[in-house]
RNA sequence: GCGGGUGUAGCUCAGUUGGUUAGAGCGCGAGAUUGUGGUCCUUGAGGUCGUGGGUUCGAUUCCCAUCUCCCGCCCCA
């Protein structure tokens, strides 16, 4: 027997309904918000997320997918959605598009990690990506299309954590000041946030081991380091949120991990699911345009974990609704019977039933148990009598009642 | 990349202190006076006991290795 490959999770036909659930609330919410769709490739070059997403990151420095291709290409299979569609933004000349250009996309993306609970190598994201504006009000709008789309999907146990890392202007300010007071503490420091020290003190603050989280409280704060320009625009997306009735928590300790953001970041996370905690997570990132090659060009957005909202939807008894179910199953006794039911079902789903028939010549009582099994409401059978009297009877899966209906009077009699 | 756990039927799991044909429940198939489902009953199919070595007269059971899946670290959605 040939397995799938590890961290990959196939979805069966029984459960595939789900996923849709989480899809239509995805479209239907960007869909609100005129957010259209943007389809990019599966693979990018390589460069595309050295330069995107930051060569000192963690994702590009032991997580991608990356090999040669036969022409001699360095290829990565993408690892998140936003470096793809700024590359697309900026080769299609999106700037010159009516802006705010606002996109979204449900893509897979890949990572080679050790999966576990919500993790895995493949998994997929419903992301959302703004361009051509700076102002707060933008930040806001992002939020609360990511708030909605949680609300469409039933999902009430979660939070949200916002913060502002600032420009490229404070963040270095604040950066001598973070290092300043790490050198003092550098001792205490875990062996990881020895090294984060020089590469990216910023970690630090994200820290889980106890001592560093005891430094990373006495921390000084990037909020206070803000320039005026960052304040004034998180003081505004804050006052958005509030009056749109968005609750949230200031956490000046979240940090993302990929280099591309600014200003404005957030998570939306739970303790349902385990480790892998972040849902939602997103931001600003006013320099990756730029960094790709395009001119001087803001955007803001975020990416969902579809498997980890599945995750959550499960762990908080969130109800989906049902998959469609078969509207009628008509059941032929004998080979003529069959032939005529072959029509019928054929005439119903022309007419937007869903019907289904026989296929395997099975008897009366198997077909029964099989409708019953495919959750059908009506089972309507035709033998030889009701052959001859153009007639098929129709029994109510739910009561058992049974009906003589003419053939030509079944879709009525199927619609109401 | 590092740690802990795990691996027996499609699924959930028993079991063998090493000994002839390896079990249950669920699911699946067939049947219960041959034109009727969901309950009950009868019956059937389905496992080289993760894989490869080793110890042994004999291993699914003991030992070693390896892989898998699960959980955690790291990181992120």
């Amino acid at each position: 027997m040939i397995n799938i490959p590890k961290g990959t999770k196939d979805v069966l036909p029984q459960d595939s309904y789900k996923w849709r659930f989480v899809e239509n609330a995805a479209r239907e919410t960007a869909k609100i918000f005129n957010v259209k769709e943007i389809r990019t490739p599966t693979f990018e070059h390589t460069e595309v997320f050295l330069r995107g997403i930051g060569e000192t990151t963690d994702v590009v420095n032991k997580e991608m997918y990356t090999f040669t291709d036969k022409g001699d290409r360095s290829i990565t299979l993408k690892p998140e959605g936003t470096a793809g569609v700024a590359r697309a933004f900026v080769e299609n000349g999106l700037s010159n598009s009516a802006l705010p250009l606002k996109t979204y996309y449900i893509t897979s993306c890949f990572r080679y990690e050790r999966p576990q609970a919500g993790r895995l190598r493949e998994f997929h994201q419903f992301g959302v990506e703004f361009f051509g504006s700076y102002s707060a009000e933008t930040d806001a709008e992002v939020i609360i299309l990511a708030k909605t789309f949680l609300e469409k999907l039933g999902l009430t146990d979660y939070v949200l954590n916002i913060n502002s890392i600032g420009c490229k202007e404070c963040r270095k300010e604040y950066h001598a000041a973070l290092k300043e007071y790490l050198k003092k503490n550098f001792d205490a420091l875990c062996k990881n946030c020895k090294e984060r020290f020089e590469k990216n003190p910023l970690r630090v603050l994200d820290c889980k081991e106890e001592e560093c989280k005891l430094i990373a409280a006495g921390a000084p704060s990037i909020l206070d380091y803000l320039c005026d320009d960052c304040k004034a625009h998180f003081e505004k997306v804050k006052k958005l949120l509030t009056a749109a009735g968005v609750k949230f928590n200031v956490n000046d300790k979240i940090v993302r991990g990929l280099d591309y953001y600014t200003k404005t970041v957030f998570e939306f996370t739970t303790d349902c699911i385990g480790a892998q905690s972040t849902v939602l997570g997103g931001g600003r990132y006013d320099g990756l345009i730029e960094e790709l090659g395009g001119g001087k060009m803001p955007g803001i957005g975020f990416a969902a974990g579809i498997e980890r909202l599945l995750l959550l939807t499960e762990a908080t008894g969130v109800k989906i609704p049902d998959d469609e179910k078969v509207q009628i199953y008509v059941a032929p006794i004998g080979e003529t019977a069959a032939f005529k039911c072959f029509e019928i079902v054929n005439d119903l789903r022309a007419n937007g039933i869903i019907a289904e028939t026989d296929h395997l010549g099975r008897g009366i009582k198997s077909q029964f148990k099989y409708a019953d099994k495919i959750g059908a409401k009506y089972v309507a059978v035709m033998g030889e009598d009701e052959l001859n009297k153009g007639e098929i009877k129709v029994k109510s899966m739910a009561d058992g009642n049974e009906t003589f209906v003419k053939v030509e009077n079944l879709l009525n009699f199927i619609k109401g």
